[in-house]
DNA sequence: CAGGCTAAGTATGGAAAGAGGACTTAGACA
DNA sequence: TGTCTAAGTCCTCTTTCCATACTTAGCCTG
């Protein structure tokens, strides 16, 4: 076995995914959020970010194309809009996480922890700790029946450097 | 607090993401990996499907679309091309995980997660469970030091239906 | 109560990426 | 030498993206 950068051997057959493409969770949620602008939107709104003009600012996405991702989101039932009114401006619209949308908070980080180890210098930007506890966190397998703190149990804090 | 489908309270306010976009491990990841057909591409890859030909029936994809991405993975150190002959014909290319690209598993068993709760009817097409134990296992925040299964150490079984 | 101000959203034209199909290549074998 | 086939290129059409300009809807001030 000759594959000196891969952590395990592989054996090159003919195959396919054994899980068919159109029932497959993964694959159907891939279709949601895999366009271009989608989980950085998402991203956004798991840290507060609700407006329009805020989301536009951050992410410096083109105005037509943050118009359609949120209402393809909206459509989705992972951003909510929620009216709300400024000190001396009219009623807006603010763009926020529903149920659903917050849950993709796990995937959010599993996707952090990923890109701060490969793709940073391994620095993570923030540290994610439990509430109750203080205790650091990662995202991991574990057994299915134990319990572990949901997201809203946890707080985020930035690194200082 | 009004918005009755969000599980947590909100407040509008102006506001910026306190990671800025280019210092963010999962901004960092999602601009690699959120073209439309890279995650799809890389659950073939987890599921062992290495060849062109295989990711192109299993996809879908058109042809060209699939160079341009095969291409940009491999760029970026997520797949490695490996050669291989098949008996009785000429060498190959096949592509394959390397370990920085495998340790997206956990994005995709989250996303897979995530999925399966949402989108399809709470059935996962899988079930994930830890070799050594038979426990079935899932995605989860956990301390930081514990210690939990790695992406070596599972069987991923298809569910009879 | 007219006019200004501003966040939110629409419109538009050019650039890039995706889709679908036809075509090319390279080596093993007969 | 010719055939076969997986891998990969090429070409055209369509869709999405990008950048910029423009419109809309109130709340406020005067």
């Amino acid at each position: 076995m000759s594959n000196s950068d891969l952590g395990r051997s592989v054996e090159i057959t003919p195959r396919t995914a054994p899980v068919p493409i159109d029932r497959c969770g993964m694959a159907l949620a891939a279709r949601l959020l895999m366009e271009k602008w989608s989980m950085l939107i998402i991203r956004e709104a798991f840290y507060g970010v609700a407006r329009f003009e805020d989301f536009l600012n951050d992410l410096e996405i083109p105005r037509s194309v943050l118009t359609t991702r949120l209402k393809q989101l909206v459509r989705d039932g992972i951003l909510t809009r929620v009216p709300y009114r400024p000190d001396g401006a009219r009623t807006r619209q603010g763009y926020v996480l529903t149920g659903k949308g917050h849950e993709l908070g796990l995937v959010i980080l599993a996707l952090m922890q990923w890109g701060d180890r490969h793709l940073l210098d391994g620095q993570s930007a923030i540290r994610v700790t439990e509430k109750a506890s203080k205790r650091a966190l990662k995202v991991a397998l574990v057994p299915a029946d134990e319990a572990t703190p949901g997201l809203a149990d946890i707080e985020i804090k930035i690194r200082d450097r």
